[in-house]
DNA sequence: TGTTATGTTTTGTCCTAGTCAAATATGTCT
DNA sequence: AGACATATTTGACTAGGACAAAACATAACA
């Protein structure tokens, strides 16, 4: 019954994988992929597979691949490229359930399993141990097409409905260091965000959440109506590289020097050369350290 | 202390107005606006005010006006246009509690505020009376000048984890009809869901939550195996006009007859025909009245 | 061996200026 | 007032060139 979607115009697959319109015509000028068919007004029409390589490309990129070197591979190759380091089993808990459970739709034993592992581990642990590896394991899976982009979608949506039930278990207190939490415009990923709430939240410090895309301007408003102690940005991989050490550096001399700036998430764990009066969160664990550091040469 | 920022090339001017590069050029030729400066390789910058008209622009269009006519119209007489129906004191709720507890950036007063008001009027009249309002009122403020964007982001991040948890709270239930809420690719809205999948929970209706950008494919796949008698999407009023239609009609070729399609928000809303085969729901109203006909159909 | 400087290639974004279909508005006739 | 035809407005698309910044490779030096 169902009819499928078997081709997009340009700007749809511009939405659809994130590669810019140039790019996916230079592309196809230089590397003669993609290879679009053409209507009968000599407008470009991409195959759904074409669209799904793109995709997949754009992923691969994003974890430092060049486009070049991997454009002319076939699609299995691609895949197997994404699946490379063993990573399988190494965490503590067993991420193969989950992955499980999300690949066969099963949501409420997924919700109750999540919420369980939270329970056992505590939120943090939780957080560090199981989740950011869960996230990095669903990825995987999509790129090897073990999991459907829906599928992602809704393990996604779920952990985003725990953590704010968490985080909205603990609020009540308020005290230092007052973090601003959110990411710049174009950058739409806003997990990074919610998982740092929540533990800075453990830690007790007093977040003011914006959530993604708050234009630069307002940041620095922000952070001066709200007495924001440190402003923390979340960068995720497909954040623009060339952007990030840029709008860390415009950004830092925008604000009061006597303010912090920290940099998190995998677009930021990339900046080969640290940027004056930036820090650099890699990795969860730190910020709880970080925190303890403000708070003692704060003291 | 803030130096600020004074300029933005096409690319950023892009992403914080979404106004394509391409209508940004095309509106330069012919309506002298913007008229960006040009740096010493041509390429256009910028200046921030101008930056604010589009934005403003941009939100004007989204509520009918078409830019040829308010493109060369003052930053005061944009702002006039957006305050122009008499909202002000419309409904039961006084929203100008909300608004002035946002303005004034406090964030706990505001919290519990809404929890209250929730609490008092129960999840659907919240919904209906206060928070769809509000939620137009915000828009309102920003336009006239009288919120920042940021205040709005923060708004927003509320509103969201107070729903989230609502919805947390009643979710044991499993009933029809299972509905499956999302929105297509490049639409960024998201509390528009969330505010449709509080109210279906309180109705007993089982949803499926995909969270915004789901690709047209994977909506299709996810509808077969999760099994959903409804597939409901929303579209917000920035939502390209053109493209709500054209969406709708190939969802409904790909979706099987027995599967209902809804189309809600107020991108939706602006349709003109109707389309055979997708209900457009006008109103958070009317998708309660929709799902009775729904249980009363199918019973 | 490791760091720094220099050269080369790769890559994305920007440019102009034109075309065209679809959406919207306006005028005319019934 | 409603239906139809015509005019205008609008945004998305086209081509192919240019160029700076990023990434990589190589050489020089400590």
């Amino acid at each position: 019954m169902d009819k499928h979607i078997t081709s997009l115009n340009i700007g749809a697959v511009e939405r659809d994988t994130g590669l810019s319109k140039d790019t996916l015509r230079v592309w196809e000028r230089r590397y003669a992929f993609p290879s679009p068919d053409r209507d009968r007004h000599g407008e470009r029409v991409y195959p759904i597979e074409q669209v799904e390589k793109l995709r997949l490309i754009k992923r691969l990129m994003d974890r430092g691949h060049r486009p070049g070197k991997i454009i002319g591979q076939s699609i299995e190759n691609l895949r197997a490229l994404g699946a490379e380091p063993g990573k399988e089993s190494s965490g503590p808990v067993d991420l193969h359930i989950f992955l499980n459970l999300i690949s066969s739709h099963q949501l409420p034993e997924l919700r109750s399993l999540l919420s369980q592992t939270m329970a056992r581990s505590g939120l943090q642990n939780f957080i560090l141990k199981t989740i950011a590896p869960l996230n990095v394991a669903v990825g995987d899976a999509w790129m090897s097409g073990r999991i459907a982009v829906f599928e992602e979608h809704l393990y996604s949506e779920l952990v985003q409905n725990l953590l704010r039930n968490a985080i909205a278990a603990i609020q009540p207190q308020g005290r230092t260091p007052r973090v601003l939490l959110t990411s710049l415009p174009q950058e739409q990923h806003s997990i990074g965000l919610l998982m740092a709430e929540a533990i800075l939240a453990v830690e007790g410090a007093s977040c003011i959440p914006l959530g993604p895309q708050t234009p630069m301007a307002d940041i620095v408003t922000a952070a001066r109506v709200h007495d924001a102690d440190i402003v923390a940005l979340s960068f995720s991989s497909s954040y623009p590289e060339s952007k990030v050490a840029e709008s860390l550096k415009q950004l830092r001399l925008a604000l009061p020097a006597s303010k912090h700036l920290w940099a998190g998430g995998n677009g930021s764990a990339r900046l080969r050369k640290p940027i004056e009066g930036v820090q650099t969160v890699v990795g969860f664990e730190k910020m709880v350290d970080m925190v303890k550091l403000w708070r003692e040469a704060s003291a």
